[in-house]
DNA sequence: ATGGTGGTGCGACCA
């Protein structure tokens, strides 16, 4: 089983790079594709183009800002797209099963600055995900966690340590809130693969910071201890990065396994 | 140097 997590900023901007993506290396389509930013209404989502490739989505849409899917070979089933006792007009989060997996969807807050509101926000919708995350463990051991965490877990995750040090994406309090998640039970699948640093998952537009790997690493694929030993190679994949007007986010892939 | 790029949508706001 192959799981994808891709933030693909608009996906009416980014539907061809998604259809070429799909189609170029069919061995590697995902079976599970978590997409995030889709800035679209559920209305709006591509629906017979996807179908045309394989693909049935559930969708928590949402005009201009944010909006994610699940999409996989049959629809996802028992979705749910709020965390309970968290009222959240964004739509951040979608979670479903695919052929005996949980798979939780997330687009977390980025945050802007540290200390700012936006910040403040990040930090409950955090809480309120482990809170959520304990929850659907409990119920379903085979769990997977995937989507733009917009945080870099640590120094290896990012270009410049020194430039960003204390910086949003890069703080003590956003990567102790992570340790948090992962300290339910959850395990950064990219790690079980890779130890070195200079990997990354987003490139700035900005300063061709894609063509000189200046780069943080905050999209994460996450699974449970029941999943750990199933897990067969986990990766980045750059090459639709390099494409004309990419997304600034490469999607994240998982193997396993089952 | 508080810049730089891109998406949404037409003026800011978000990342």
């Amino acid at each position: 089983m192959r799981i994808v997590s891709w933030n693909v900023n608009s996906l009416n901007v980014r539907l061809p790079q998604l259809v070429r993506w799909l189609e170029h290396d069919e061995a590697r389509a995902p079976d599970i594709l978590a997409l995030q930013e889709l800035k679209l209404e559920e209305g709006r989502f591509p629906r017979a183009e996807l179908e045309t490739l394989g693909y049935q989505a559930l969708v928590s849409g949402q005009k201009t800002y944010n909006g994610v899917a699940l999409l996989a070979r049959t629809l996802p089933t028992d979705p749910v797209a709020d965390m309970p006792g968290y009222e959240d007009p964004q739509r951040r989060m979608l979670a479903a099963a695919v052929d005996g997996v949980r798979v939780v969807n997330f687009y977390v807050v980025n945050g802007q600055s540290v200390g700012s509101e936006k910040f403040d926000y990040k930090m409950a919708w955090l809480e309120a995900a482990r809170g959520f995350l304990a929850a659907q463990l409990a119920q379903y051991p085979k769990l997977v966690v995937l989507g733009d965490f917009n945080i870099a877990p640590d120094d290896r995750d990012v270009h410049d340590p020194v430039a960003w040090h204390e910086r949003i994406l890069c703080s003590t309090s956003e990567r102790e809130a992570l340790r948090r998640l992962l300290a339910l039970g959850l395990h950064d699948t990219f790690r079980m693969f890779e130890e070195g640093a200079g990997h990354f998952s987003w490139w700035d537009y900005r300063q061709a910071a894609f063509r000189r790997n200046l780069g943080l690493r905050i999209d994460l694929v996450l699974v449970s201890d029941a999943l750990r030993a199933h897990c067969a190679g986990a990766g980045i994949d750059r090459v639709p990065r390099a494409w004309e007007r990419p997304s600034d986010h490469a999607p994240v892939w998982l193997e396993m396994a089952l």
